[in-house]
DNA sequence: ATTTAATTGCAAGTTATTTGCATTTGAGTA
DNA sequence: TACTCAAATGCAAATAACTTGCAATTAAAT
């Protein structure tokens, strides 16, 4: 079983080749800081302090989900979110109140059997897995 | 366990209140008849011949997000794609190539061991698992 | 056939994202 | 430490994506 690696920013940009700017230290600080994954707009604002560029910061995110630093998924019905990837969590997202929390389940046994049962795909290298439902303050709201 | 409806675009709407009109017929059977989940510009694309306007078409997107007629997948890297919910499809994607494959898997007792993992969540009411890797055309081409 | 609320199309916003290019800066090397 | 150079940035301008208001249209119920 892969060990999962402490989250260091600057480890992380020297390992891809990177050079170690303040705003993607900034951008990777933030997101493994973060206990949930964040879209574009709440990206922005959160690096505003360190002076952040939109365009800049559009060109970091690309680059690192190129290389595979960090992952977008679609947690919002319209919108992607980010989230380290070595973080490798998997969530639940409450469909009423947006709150989300982390379920570290793991299915890479899953992912196995994806491959071999594949009869395209040699190699799996990633899964997202996330769930949806209402929390209890939500249901408890309803009735 | 649930038995996966076949999809009828027209009872679908009906069921959900929305009256039938062309552009959501056109949507609906267009995806339901995609064999991968498809980004709002390819959507775009495919409904011009009905004579699609790009405001109705985000209208319908959102209003099928919302009744969960249909489902929002963090595939691209910064766009979502859509497809049908009771499709209830998992894929692995081809990280070079796109190449999109079904997985039907069923990750239905994770979900239900989510649910009860949690001390926030009371219903799970949906979940979202996807691969992404090496399809073997791709692996061959790196070599 | 009539009525009415839902839905649409259009045009005009607004926001999000991309691009080119001159300038700056991190990091390797003398 | 100073020097070099490709990588990265900031800015401004362009494009694309998405939203909104409203008058006109239409599905579906009577």
């Amino acid at each position: 079983m892969k060990k999962s690696t402490p989250i260091d920013p600057e480890a992380l940009l020297m390992e891809h080749g990177f050079k170690r700017t303040p705003l993607r230290l900034a951008l990777l600080s933030v997101l493994s800081q973060s206990t949930k994954p964040l879209t574009v707009t709440e990206l922005v604002k959160k690096t505003k302090k360190v002076g952040a560029d939109t365009a800049t910061l559009y060109r970091a995110l690309g680059a690192f989900v190129e290389a595979g630093i960090i992952h977008p998924l679609a947690l919002q019905k319209d919108k992607v979110s980010y989230q380290m990837a070595n973080s490798h969590a998997h969530h639940i997202m409450c469909t009423d109140c947006g709150t989300i929390e982390t379920v570290p389940f793991c299915v890479r046994d899953i992912a196995k059997k994806a491959a071999q049962t594949s009869k395209l795909f040699k190699i799996i290298n990633e899964h997202r897995l996330e769930f949806f439902g209402t929390c209890r303050k939500c249901v408890r709201a309803v009735r």
